[in-house]
DNA sequence: CTGCTTTCATAGCGTTCGTTACGAAAGCCA
DNA sequence: TGGCTTTCGTAACGAACGCTATGAAAGCAG
């Protein structure tokens, strides 16, 4: 294992990569954004990134670590995401943000609509269940930094008493879910940010 | 075509069929209601189904007509749904019960989690395109039913004037798929009616 | 029983899937 | 220049895909 960090780290011996390996895994996010993970194929891929097959598999191992990546990049750093959670404002800007930006995220002119994530794995054969795992996980963690950011509004007196965090990180996930689904469907971006909005208004002063 | 219908209905010439079609259906329905419309494999629904290939296709014609026939018969009577919507005490009651219904549909013990049209066609080829709008098309009728109900609790004044029915509905909407999601990633079926609670504090007054 | 119609199971159609041998080509070091 | 290492394009692998040709079998009509 060490050498293998060695050997990709000092790349000053063989042949040299032919391919932008940071811009051939841009064109394979956008890919399994479009299709989704079963239903896009090694020649879908290959097409979008500009790259043989071989090539693909030598530089991202098999189709499975290659979404794994992939939707790594989509998510982005989670750091940031959770910092962006902690730092926030308030609970409620926190949420807010998150809806924003999904709702922004889905709507793109020049990306696919919807979520990569919901739309790769809704449907979920028994061989992509570590997928499935992985994609779920993205989502539960980012519901368990927002709840600890509830919680947090609540201890600071910002929230009252009895809300239930649980319930407003739930229902804030399941908007963002539920908007992808949405823009999919040819929902626009201003339609979804009313939705936000309408959404809001549960939640308490 | 007048002729096939006199052939399917007076079918007492000609070997009888040795399997129960409705029973068929069914399993086919719960088969792409875990495996997803592409992912389900002709093995997968002949498997489910107790049924070779040929007799399926002679029976529901190819894969995607019988796609068609199972979320037919998942989404149930369209006008039953309308009726339900339509003769609701108010519109936050059909609402309510548009929701507690997704809710209990998608974490029942005997059935896949999450929703069948959700599931079957969040990923989309480009070959699958009829079923998306086939699909999309059952959650929009859905959604202009609902927002002419909250249409018609404004007009009685139920719901005061500055209502904005697309914004309800939409709302409703986004959460009905979201929960579909928040299922498959196994939620329980509690949390998603705490879920329902919350949201319903945005319903106005 | 003999026809006639329809469904049955077997077997295989052509295509696409994810993945990989294989030898030639490209760049560094000696 | 001559190794040495790595990536390149070509070509193909076995498996699974959706779908179907084919002949035997099952029931009703005569």
């Amino acid at each position: 294992m060490k050498s293998a960090e060695v050997r990709s780290k000092s790349r000053k011996i063989g042949r040299p990569l032919s391919f932008d390996r940071d811009a051939a895994l841009e064109q394979a996010m956008l890919t399994f954004w479009r299709h989704g993970y079963e239903t896009a194929s090694i020649v879908d891929l290959t097409t979008a990134m500009g790259v043989t097959a071989p090539s693909l598999y030598a530089a991202f191992g098999d189709k499975k670590r290659l979404f794994l990546e992939a939707a790594r990049r989509y998510a982005g750093d989670p750091e940031a995401v959770a910092r962006a959670i902690r730092e926030a404002p308030t609970a409620y800007d926190a949420a807010r943000d998150l809806l924003t930006g999904a709702a922004t995220a889905y709507t793109g002119d020049t990306t696919p609509k919807g979520c990569l994530l919901a739309s790769a794995t809704a449907s979920g054969s028994a061989a992509s269940a570590e997928v499935q795992r992985a994609v779920a996980d993205i989502r539960k963690q980012t519901e368990t930094w927002l709840c600890g950011r509830i919680e947090r509004d609540i201890s600071d007196g910002v929230l009252p008493p009895g809300t239930s965090a649980a319930a407003l990180a739930g229902m804030v996930m399941a908007v963002v879910q539920g908007m992808s689904v949405l823009a999919r469907d040819g929902k626009p971006r201003t339609d979804l940010l009313v939705i936000m909005d309408q959404t809001l208004k549960a939640w308490p002063v």
